[in-house]
DNA sequence: AAAGACACCTGGGAGC
DNA sequence: TGCTCCCAGGTGTCTT
């Protein structure tokens, strides 16, 4: 389950093996994922040189001169290295082999994932009102408390809005309201400005040192099995029902917010008592 | 405009 | 052992 810092390590593993080589060919074995992956692909992009790899919100942009492929791991998808020859197996959807031997492969089991392509000066919609990168300096609790205003929603669905910030999925939005002390359901017009403080700061931290520890299974993304090591951190709450709170040792709680598992502390996260005046 | 429901898909686990 | 059922997850789109 691709998390933002799965889909950096991801970018960081791939650039070094890819960047500024040529393209020899695209191979499409199952072109339906998410949508239906275009030709143009195929038709364009064999012969041109990978200028770079970037990331926006959970999207991995492959920069060439004419225009980007986009691919986004859905919940199921992950991209290896691999070197030609090596026979793919049943969800490799997707290839990209390059001059110097390296194929780049989508594995997506579930396909929720998607290969999509923009031209130079046609960004594709699924990029335009992305909120901010969380990791940058334009995201802060003011991003927050301007976005939140007159809004009613739970604070847990509001941080996994990506029109206010990008790239917080379940897992990290449950580990951030945890780490800041605020309940999930909390109607997010109702959360202080100190604790939009003290969640933004949870949003970086964890989101930063999942990509930390990422980092240490680079190598797994060369002929490896390329397994997320993010997993690998301590989750306070996620997937933890019913277990003992690590702070306080009573069970913890699971509650459904917008048709997603959420999982709190009912003794360390509180709902506020309601104010009136909300949002100043 | 905001919020909720639903769709897409498969593998894995629970329950029978 | 084998079948069925339910759930996980991200996010675009449709409905209320």
């Amino acid at each position: 389950m691709p998390e933002l810092p799965e889909v950096e390590t991801t970018c960081r593993g791939i650039e070094p093996h890819i960047k500024g080589i040529v393209v020899r060919s695209i191979t499409v074995r199952q072109p339906q994922l998410r949508w239906l992956i275009p030709d143009q692909i195929s038709s364009s992009v064999p012969g041109q040189r990978l200028l770079e790899v970037q990331r926006r919100a959970k999207y991995i942009l492959l920069k060439f001169s004419r225009g980007d492929i986009i691919i986004h791991l859905g919940m199921s998808g992950s991209l290896r290295v691999l070197s030609t020859g090596q026979l793919p197996a049943k969800h490799d959807h997707f290839d990209i082999s390059f001059c110097n031997g390296v194929v780049l492969r989508l594995t997506d089991p579930r396909r929720f994932g998607a290969v999509l392509w923009q031209g130079v000066d046609q960004p594709h919609k699924l990029l335009q009102n992305l909120g901010p990168e969380p990791l940058t300096e334009t995201f802060t609790a003011k991003t927050f408390i301007t976005a939140a205003k007159g809004r009613k929603v739970s604070v847990k669905q509001f941080v996994m809005d990506n029109k206010v910030v990008v790239g917080v999925g379940n897992i990290y939005a449950a580990e951030a309201l945890f780490a800041a002390a605020i309940h999930p359901q909390t109607p997010v017009n109702q959360v202080s400005a100190d604790k939009f403080n003290k969640l933004v700061a949870a949003i970086k931290f964890i989101l930063a040192q999942a990509i930390e520890r990422g980092g240490t299974t680079l190598k797994d993304f060369v002929g490896g099995d390329g397994k997320p090591g993010y997993f690998a951190q301590e989750l306070q709450v996620y997937g933890r029902k019913g277990e003992s709170c690590n702070a306080c040792l009573k069970p913890l709680k699971e509650i459904r917010l917008g048709q997603r598992s959420t999982v709190y502390c009912p003794n360390c996260q509180r709902l506020p008592r309601i104010r009136k005046n909300s949002g100043k």
